[in-house]
DNA sequence: ATGAACCTTGCCATGATGGGAAGGTCAAGC
DNA sequence: GCTTGACCTTCCCATCATGGCAAGGTTCAT
């Protein structure tokens, strides 16, 4: 329940500047999670709004863009896309919102995912016996190859181009 | 196991210049299945060894070239990464050979897609029973976005990022 | 002669992420 | 005071397989 906030300042115990005026960016990544480099990819993405500046240019975050990034995290580990994150994040700071679309596009992933497993799954399996029929020894016969160069019954029909479902993770 | 070899020429019957000199690009494409784009990027990628040309500079492919792009087209199906497929078509058109070698690339992808098949179904899995707790309603409480934010009982642990199994297809 | 349907090369875009360069800032230690 | 090291900044480039588009050449049929 109580969210985990180590305090200490980044990897060594020392603040860089005044102590509690909010966190630099590396410390930021590692309290979220995210690398440096994504924060301020996704701050180019619109998704943290107004990140404020010290004096020296440096980035400073408070309490809510740590949320807020963590929030990214999970999302990212679930799998959902930047574009479907963007607009979570939307709908999470809308009051207004409601659950339908947040589930619509849960589902629509969701779907996404199923379709892809699937078709790995397709894969996988023609793999599998290819590999199970191939002796693996030093001479030169081999079904795998057989089977590429269609000079076999071929054991599974290639239904959905890899760039769909492999190679292009999300539409 | 009669290979199917459309002999018309590509869409229309039209052959272009002499009749049986073999095959334009395109003729090609609509024989392998693969774009006219991705034969010319298999050529730069070193797939296709000394394609011929006309005196026009338009390449020209003989049975040899075609079988080679079915081969690759088949193994891209596959999923294999076109580093594998590389190998696999050296291996191929190697007398000598080891089916082990063939076994072990094979193995590997197959152990890759394995990978990631688990991946993405344990995400899906926490999806599934994020969307099932969701009303999908028009009020805003959203026990997805709970999850997002944090602020519930987590339903898995988020054990492997998402680059290495849904954004990085191959190593 | 014009147009259609091919072909050529070359550049740019995708999506999420990392790598690295060139340079600014700041605190600690000598 | 000066150096060192650990940060930070911005900007550019690479990944991987693929598509899109542009500018221009060739061939053939109307």
């Amino acid at each position: 329940m109580a969210i985990v906030r180590v305090v200490s300042a980044h990897t060594t115990g020392k603040p860089h500047t005044l102590a509690s005026s909010g966190l630099s960016i590396g410390e930021a990544a590692t309290q979220s999670g995210v690398s440096a480099k994504m924060i301020r990819h996704y701050e180019t993405l619109g998704l943290l709004s107004g990140v404020a500046r010290r004096n020296n240019g440096y980035r400073q975050y408070g309490p809510r863009e740590i949320h807020t990034l963590q929030f990214i995290k999970r999302a990212r580990d679930l799998g959902f896309s930047m574009a479907e994150i963007a607009e979570l994040v939307g709908l999470w700071q809308n009051r207004r919102r409601t659950s339908a679309s947040v589930k619509r596009i849960a589902q629509a992933h969701a779907d996404d995912l199923a379709r892809r497993i699937e078709a790995m799954q397709a894969m996988q399996q023609t793999l599998l016996s290819l590999i199970r029929c191939c002796q693996g020894d030093h001479r030169p016969d081999c079904p795998i190859l057989d089977d590429l160069a269609g000079s076999a019954s071929p054991i599974a029909h290639p239904v959905c181009s890899t760039k769909e479902l492999l190679h292009q993770p999300r539409p």
